[in-house]
DNA sequence: GCGATATTTAGCCAATAGGTTATTTAGCCA
DNA sequence: TGGCTAAATAACCTATTGGCTAAATATCGC
């Protein structure tokens, strides 16, 4: 596991069905069980899943009887947005006059290559 | 690699050396050479991590003499971003009280005259 | 305490990531 | 052409990831 929370946080991301997991926790805490369910994926997989997202600080868990809900964390996404926005403004500054160039590309019907 | 372009992004990000890659690209336009100097690192190994960021659309490559430089291409950072502020949007929602408190609790004592 | 249910941990495995050095390919110039 | 420089590829190594099943642990209801 990397040790720098970015790279922890952009790690946890960068799985689909990570993603899948927190779009669910945005409706609500829910539990291994429930969300073992609609992702066809054994309960200890979605653990280790938990354990990554709970790792980057995304989720956090708590107990209730036998199970153990996980909910949302937005602190951790909020420093991942935090990094992502400040290069966006960056480049955004940097690439105005490329962007402008390159809409007008798309009304004259270009050809696209790279590579 | 994963398939989805999200996932590429996200797991591109997640790596410390090639953010500073993207931080240094942002200076401008930049070659392996160039780039492994400062990283302490070889040559080829450069050239995994360009290919990784190539991959996931995060720059892109061209040719120069012998050179190859890489420029930032900020696309796929958009959608990383996007979808990052879609969630974070969704969530402060849910989490508006806590972030109201929290606030309060940075300003402990003081007025709080917001709207 | 016993049994049922929910979750975690322990092993195990295959694939990927991130690094290395050595070799090959690409482009420049005399 | 041959030599020089920059970069990519090949081959290899180790650690990590993401999945599984089987076993262990935690909590509840009785």
């Amino acid at each position: 596991m990397n040790s720098d929370p970015l790279s922890a946080t952009f790690a946890a991301l960068a799985d689909p069905t990570r993603r899948a997991i927190l779009a669910r926790l945005a409706l609500g805490e829910t539990h291994v069980g429930e969300l073992a369910r609609p992702f066809a994926m054994s309960g200890p997989a979605i653990t280790k899943h938990l354990k990554v997202l709970e790792n980057a600080g995304l989720i956090s868990r708590s107990r209730a009887a036998q199970q153990r809900p996980a909910k949302l964390e937005p602190a951790a996404l909020k420093a991942a947005s935090e990094w992502l926005t400040a290069y966006r403004r960056f480049w955004d500054e940097k690439f105005d006059d490329l962007d402008a160039y390159l809409e007008e590309l798309q009304h004259k019907g270009e050809n696209n290559d790279h590579d």
